[in-house]
DNA sequence: AAAGAATATGAAAATTTATTCATATTCTTA
DNA sequence: TAAGAATATGAATAAATTTTCATATTCTTT
């Protein structure tokens, strides 16, 4: 057959392909989606996630930070405690879709 | 802070949490995500794949079967070659709204 | 049936990511 | 301001994933 024909994504699909790759990987590790998904009934502190997903404080804290460099989730003080919730309401749909899908 | 009150995910939820997180994490390559793309424009021979990609044959080969595996394309022959499609149109649901959340 | 084209695959190497451990930081309250 | 609680972080280790290389498989055509 021939092949001469290609064809290549653009510059900005590129960029594209590679944002949503990196959306993806962030959301497609357990404990971070696990943490997405308590976030989704509201906000949390680190303890609570901890006990939640019954991991290490250290772990759930270096997810956490994968997660706030995605702008995933964010952060706000109470007394002590880091209070972590969803950065805005686009994750939720983004699961939304991914729930339907697995649905099956 | 009294932290005597724990939750956990119901036995459902992890296995959704565990679900969603696979394909996420299927999604969350680059070139996974790519040859997707590739696939959104309609069915490609595994070397058009490869072009369009700048990748290897047995690197596409690869992701191709972890695509597979996941569900997300699937094949049929034409002489030669093996070409591959999206499994069904709830990944472009998927990845429209992931779009959306990138275009900002 | 032999040769060639297209794709797949196993195993090794290279790279990335997750996890742990020890410790640092930040805030609060006695 | 000292002590304690909650969280963060750097570095090391463990584990998983991606990529390559060599080769196998499958189909087509002569």
């Amino acid at each position: 057959m021939n092949h001469e024909f290609h064809f290549e994504p653009t510059a900005q699909h590129k960029e594209e392909i590679d944002k949503i790759a990196k959306l993806y990987k962030v959301l497609g590790e357990k404990n971070r989606l696990g943490i997405v998904y308590a976030l989704e009934k509201g906000k949390r502190c680190v303890h609570e996630l901890c006990c939640y997903l019954d991991a290490s404080q250290s772990l759930i804290s270096h997810q956490l930070k994968v997660l706030r460099e995605a702008k995933i989730v964010s952060t706000s003080r109470r007394g002590n405690e880091i209070v972590y919730s969803l950065a805005d309401e686009h994750i939720t749909k983004l699961l939304k879709i991914a729930k339907e899908h697995v649905a099956e």
